[in-house]
Order: structure tokens, then C-alpha cells, then sequence
DNA sequence: TGTACATCAGTGAACGCGCGTTCACTGATGTAC
DNA sequence: TGTACATCAGTGAACGCGCGTTCACTGATGTAC
């Protein structure tokens, strides 16, 4: 059990915690990170991980920026950052998945407290901001960029948490899988189907554009 | 501080207990619920409240109906239950104002486990889902109202949790209430900006609708 | 090449905390006669 | 109207738990001469 080079001076105890954490939270999808436990598994003392991180919430931090990055390489795989709109139900579904799949992590990366000061941490939710806002840019040329990408993360996200959390039927990936292509489709062809155009676009300008 | 009625006999525990549970998440934004902090606050023995509730588990689902109900109540009050298309960015705002103001007791009604055969809370569940189906269906009469109303709930409740979760900055209200308009607008209106309608409904269309 | 020593990265005991839940109990209440 | 008694709704001590964090420590490592 005890790696090759299972020295008194561990190696690297601050990348074995990193993946401690990451196994635990595949492991139990519902636990909480807790430090004497990620310790436990890296087969080291509770106190040792704060050699390498400075409390608790440092952990944490380090590990949702795994995350970040993780979710980041799924939703690229899904699509590159140019796409069409017809893409976007895609990378939508590589959301879901993604969130139920290791819903322990996706909880960890939003739902968690955590230090707000964290680089590594920004600049990974930062990443997965920019490849949302690009895809919309180069999806919706006509669109407001700021606007609609808010708008399609707020849809992927809305619809994990509501399969994480028992609101829709997650039990099968592919009724999800279903479920969100359609959920997607059909909000952005709404429009189109709804009255006239105009009086639509007119209607819902409570706020102008300039 | 102790109410007129304050025997032995507490009267009421079991209101009493919600109470409680609900002025404490209220007061502390980022607390957990437990019962032994509902007992203090009710102004009784740890153990008392098992006279009313099966576990923590029972309590949490309690307060999580109730909060279903408000924010159930809110969304009516923002607009009744059949509404035009233009007034979902209202309804919309109104349901990201609530997260905001009661953080804790959106989180306890969407984060936590809980009892899933709880009647009270799969009821109150679903009178949201009504609600949100009621107007998806007047609103656009043309959509499939399943989908529609699963992408409109989907982006609400991103948007509430991005916000609540620090992706986006909901220090000013306003601003809020203006992002939630903009990103819902944004969905709303996108096809009939993007590449010619008919294009897109195919291209979108990997899902058929009988 | 060998030795002295500083630094580094761990250990292990201990702290105080709040939690959910159990148990035997007792005081208050209300009902039957 | 008064009394006996069952039931109800609380109490309070105790259980065992896991947690984050501190502290003084020590064994391993690597560097300077």
C-alpha cells in the first residue's frame, strides 16, 4: 500500500492530499472534505497536510481549482471554444454529466466557502467564464455577449443542480441527457415560436440597449 | 422573553421549532441547520424537539416546505399565474431576489439531503414546478411546455446559485435585477438574431417533437 | 570523503467544540368515575 | 365537585463521534567546510 518511496519525508504530501481529496470526494458523493480525513487517506498524520496548506479552506480552494480545470478539459473535449449554436446543447449535456458524474467535486467548486482570495481558484472559474462568453461570441455574432453568456451558464448550471439535487430524475443519463438537450432547444427557439417577433423583442426591452 | 403561554407544556413546539430554524437561518446567512441550535433558540432541552420531529432530517424538510411556499408566494406576487412572455424577467428577478435575501433557506430548500418521501416538501416542490409550468404554457403556447419550463426553471435557478455562490457579483441589487433581466432576455430573443430561424430549429432539432 | 549542523517535514498528544441521538426520568395535563 | 390515574411533553445526563487547530517534539535530509 505504501508508494516506493514511502520515506519518512513523504515527497510530495502536497499533490498526494490534492489526490486524497479528489478520491474521497469520488468515493462518497455526498461527504464533506474534511482535512483529518484527506490526511487519513494520504496515510499521514492529521497535521501534517499544514505543512503544505495553510487551513482548511486553502485544501479546498486547491482542490476546486482541480475541478475548475477538470470541467474546463470536458466542456473543450465536448466542443471546441468556436462553435455553432447548434453545438451548445453538447456542451451543455458535458455540463450535466460532468456535475452528476462527480457530484461530490461539482458541490466543492460552487457550493463550498471558500478563500476568495485564492489565484489559482479565480483564475480556473475564470477559464470556464471565457470559454462560455467565446462560444457565445462566436455562436450569436448579433447577440449581447455579456448578456447570453450569462444566460446559457445560468442554464447548464440551473439544470445540474436541479438533477444533483432530486428536482428532475437523474436516475438515467441518457432521459438527462435528453432532458437538458431539449430544456436547451427549446429556450432558444422560444422566439421564434412564440408571437410575432417584434412584438416579442419589443416586449421584453424593459431594458434598452444602447 | 418568554411568551404569556410559557409552561411547562410548551403549547405549540412544533411551530415553535420551525420558527426558530427559520429566524436562525435568517440571521446567519451561511449557517447549517441544527437541532440542537433550533432547541436553544426555542428555549428548550436539546432533546425536546424529538417529541415533534422523527430526526433532523424531518425538521429540515419541514423548514424546506416552507420555503417553498414563500418563495411560491413570492413568484405569484410578482405575477399571477398566467403571464405574458414579457414578465418572466420579473418572475425571474423575483426568484433570484429571494436566494439573495434568504441564502441559508434557499440552500437548505435546494442543497440539503432530506427525507425524499417528505409529503409536505414533494408537494411544495411541485407547486413550484406547476407555477413555472402554468406560465411556460400561457406564455408560449407554441413550445413544448415540458422542455420550455424545465430550461425556464433551469435558468432561474442558475442564476440564483451563481450569484449566491460569488460567480457573479450580487453586491448591488440593482445590478442583479438587471443581469437577471438581460441574461433572460438574451435566451429569450437569441434565435431571431442568430442565422436564420428555420436553420437553427433544424440544426437544434437533434431531439424530434412528434 | 567525512563530519557538524541547520532546516525541513513529519509525529502524536491534546485542546475544546458542537453535533445527533438514547435513555430513564418527572412534572403537567386532562380524563373517567 | 373531587379524586385516581393514564398519558403527554418536557428535562438533563450521558454516549460516542469527528472535526479544526495548537504545540512541543523528532527523525530525515541536505549543505558547508
Amino acid at each position: 500500500m505504501p508508494p516506493l518511496n514511502a520515506t519518512y519525508h513523504h515527497g510530495d504530501l502536497r499533490a498526494a492530499c490534492l489526490r486524497a481529496a479528489l478520491e474521497l470526494l469520488e468515493e462518497d458523493g455526498s461527504a464533506g472534505l474534511s482535512l483529518r480525513a484527506v490526511a487519513r487517506r494520504a496515510g499521514v498524520s492529521p497535521t501534517a497536510p499544514y505543512r503544505h496548506y495553510a487551513d482548511r479552506d486553502a485544501l479546498v480552494s486547491a482542490v476546486a481549482a482541480v475541478g475548475y480545470r477538470e470541467l474546463a478539459e470536458r466542456l473543450a473535449a465536448a466542443h471546441p471554444v468556436s462553435s455553432a449554436p447548434q453545438d451548445l446543447a453538447a456542451v451543455a449535456t458535458a455540463y450535466v454529466r460532468f456535475a452528476l458524474e462527480r457530484p461530490a467535486l461539482f458541490r466543492v467548486m460552487f457550493a463550498e466557502p471558500c478563500d476568495p482570495d485564492s489565484e489559482e481558484r479565480l483564475a480556473a472559474t475564470a477559464a470556464i467564464s471565457d470559454y462560455v462568453g467565446g462560444m457565445v461570441r462566436h455562436a450569436f455574432p448579433g447577440s449581447d455577449p455579456e448578456a447570453l453568456a450569462a444566460g446559457v451558464w445560468a442554464v447548464v448550471h440551473g439544470l445540474a443542480f436541479l438533477h444533483l439535487d432530486g428536482k428532475f430524475d437523474a436516475t438515467s443519463p441518457d432521459a438527462v441527457a435528453d432532458r437538458v438537450g431539449a430544456a436547451v432547444n427549446a429556450l432558444l427557439t422560444v422566439s421564434a415560436q412564440a408571437p410575432p417577433p417584434t412584438t416579442a423583442a419589443v416586449a421584453l426591452g424593459e431594458r434598452e440597449r444602447p
